[in-house]
DNA sequence: TAGAATGAAAC
DNA sequence: GTTTCATTCTA
């Protein structure tokens, strides 16, 4: 193992030919392409599909971790991918087709050329990264790409989402995510296929190339990320995918996001500091909030409040909700499998899930109180116009600064949001600690309670109330979590809740439930902790 | 240069 | 179990 690529030291076999051509498997390419692919090197089972072509361009095999700082010999460092395609048609889908998978490769006569949904795009991809990426050393071999970025790679370089749709690259990345997410499992057997291909490729060019992370100590704690400012619209991310996998194209897309665009309410979402997505709770550092973060003073008069012992289903004492991950997790989403969905969780599994660390201080960093800043146009005496949410969003993420707690920690608060859709749904609760003086009409009551729609009067400017939100999951990962507050100011103990009043979503509905039919689910006051 | 996504592979 | 790094490009 010793001189690997990216390894200390030089390696005595470094590979010389500084440049080669990695053919890998493509169903169907509706792209005209200039390119005509050197000798096809293909594994012979796919020895019958078109000819995308990844290059990995004059990279030596060795790279030191010193030359990575030093980033100044050496060659280009890009793959690249090129297709062989003979017509160009634009995305094509086919959800129905049955694509072949890379062991089992169905012959070409099966294979429709609308087959890949995202085929990989030609010209564009020609990877020369502009000159914005981070600095490499020239001689750097990058890794091997794989499923995911060969299909986002040509989801970007294909312009399937046009720019008058989206350009902010995360929040494409986000969409490309949920389209992949929603992709026919053979077609991301495609992807994957095509993964391993150019993986092999590699291996073969670089034998001696060894991945060889450089893991900086520490950095984590410094490097604390600070969530991007503005709301990354799930919910129009999510459509954006559906339509994407539906098939809509072009302006076909545009024109439906367009529509949609009109009548959509963008999702308040909080703009908490906190860097940690369930996602990122599982994955990243486990290293502990610094005991500089400043204690919670959200709810400062009082003497900080505490959950609960959580009602354990074990006799180990519940863990921060690390387990709940793990059972989001089916036992088939090993590497290679993509698929996260967990098939029908068991209550107590999800009791389980979702049981708070004892320590938890408070829902408080999620509270608020918000006045209706103008009156509602609408018909709907529980709609609330755009200002109105503006004034709500406004008072949410004065909570910015509060410190990250558990709950952050617990869920992805990026997607933390106010479903507005809900707005017809004012949890009318009592807010103790809340210093809003009650203006025209205070809404607040001295029991946490919903109202339905019929019992509740239209909101006017100036009203004093507290809403319903709703937590979930980083839609990612499959335990979607629907649990309306009926008191965002009371600490609430979810170990303590009747099982079925939870609801959970599969990864497939997870989208979905980011719209605003998926959640109806309401539940009868929570005990509350604290009052 | 961080950030978005997922996944492979190294610590 | 956690972290890095593949891709892309804007803010």
């Amino acid at each position: 193992m010793a001189g690997g690529p990216e390894r200390d030291g030089p390696s005595s076999h470094q590979v010389l030919d500084f440049r080669y051509k990695l053919y890998v498997i493509l169903l169907s390419i509706p792209f005209a392409t200039p390119f005509h692919p050197s000798p096809i090197t293909y594994p012979a089972s796919l020895a019958h599909l078109p000819s995308p072509v990844v290059t990995f361009q004059n990279m030596p095999a060795d790279r030191t971790r010193g030359s990575k700082r030093n980033a100044a010999e050496g060659l280009d460092s890009t793959w690249s991918v090129q297709i062989d395609a003979p017509k160009q048609q634009g995305i094509a889908f086919a959800p129905n087709v049955t694509p072949g998978t890379f062991n089992d490769p169905p012959s070409p006569t099966d294979v429709p050329s609308e087959s890949m949904l995202f085929p990989l795009s030609v010209n564009e991809v020609s990877g020369k990264r502009n000159g914005h990426s981070k600095k490499k050393p020239e001689n750097h071999i990058p890794r091997p790409p794989n499923a995911f970025i060969l299909f986002r790679s040509s989801f970007i370089k294909g312009q399937v989402v046009t720019s008058d749709v989206e350009t902010n690259h995360s929040t494409l990345s986000k969409i490309v995510g949920l389209t992949w997410a929603k992709l026919p499992h053979e077609e991301r057997q495609k992807w994957h296929a095509m993964a391993k291909a150019a993986q092999e490729e590699h291996k073969r060019k670089y034998p001696e190339y060894a991945f060889r992370p450089l893991h900086s100590k520490g950095k984590a704690e410094n490097k604390r990320k600070v969530r991007e400012v503005g709301p990354k619209d799930m919910t129009r991310c999510a459509r954006i995918a559906e339509l994407l996998v539906e098939g809509k194209k072009g302006e076909q897309l545009s024109e439906a996001i367009a529509e949609f665009d009109k009548h959509h309410v963008p999702q308040i979402i909080t703009r908490f500091e906190a860097p940690i997505t369930a996602r990122a709770y599982r994955r990243s550092s486990s290293a502990p909030v610094p005991d500089t973060e400043p204690k919670p003073t959200f709810l400062s008069a009082s003497s900080p409040r505490r959950m609960s012992k959580p009602r354990a289903t074990s006799t180990e004492p519940p863990s921060p909700l690390t387990e709940g991950y793990s059972d989001c997790q089916s036992p088939s989403s090993s590497q290679g499998d993509s698929d996260y969905f967990y098939e029908s969780p068991s209550p107590s599994s999800l009791a389980t899930m979702y049981t708070l660390p004892s320590t938890n201080p408070s829902f408080e960093t999620f509270s608020f109180n918000a006045t209706v800043a103008a009156p509602s146009d609408s018909c709907d005496p529980f709609s609330v116009n755009n200002q109105s949410q503006e004034s709500l969003f406004d008072a949410f993420s004065n909570s910015s600064s509060a410190p990250r707690t558990p709950v952050h920690d617990m869920f992805d608060t990026s997607s933390l949001s106010l479903n507005t859709s809900q707005f017809g749904n004012f949890g009318v609760g009592s807010s103790p600690y809340s210093s809003m003086p009650s203006t025209p009409q205070d809404y607040s009551s001295s029991s946490a309670h919903l109202l339905s729609g019929a019992e509740v009067p239209a909101m006017q400017a100036g009203d004093h109330f507290s809403a319903n939100f709703d937590l979930f999951m980083d839609p990612n990962y499959s335990c979607g979590y629907h649990q309306p507050m009926t008191d965002p100011f009371v600490a609430q103990d979810f170990s303590t809740m009747p099982k079925s009043d939870f609801s959970y979503y599969e990864r497939t509905d997870l989208a979905g439930s980011y719209h605003e039919s998926a959640q109806s689910t309401y539940l009868p006051p929570i005990p509350a902790y604290g009052l």
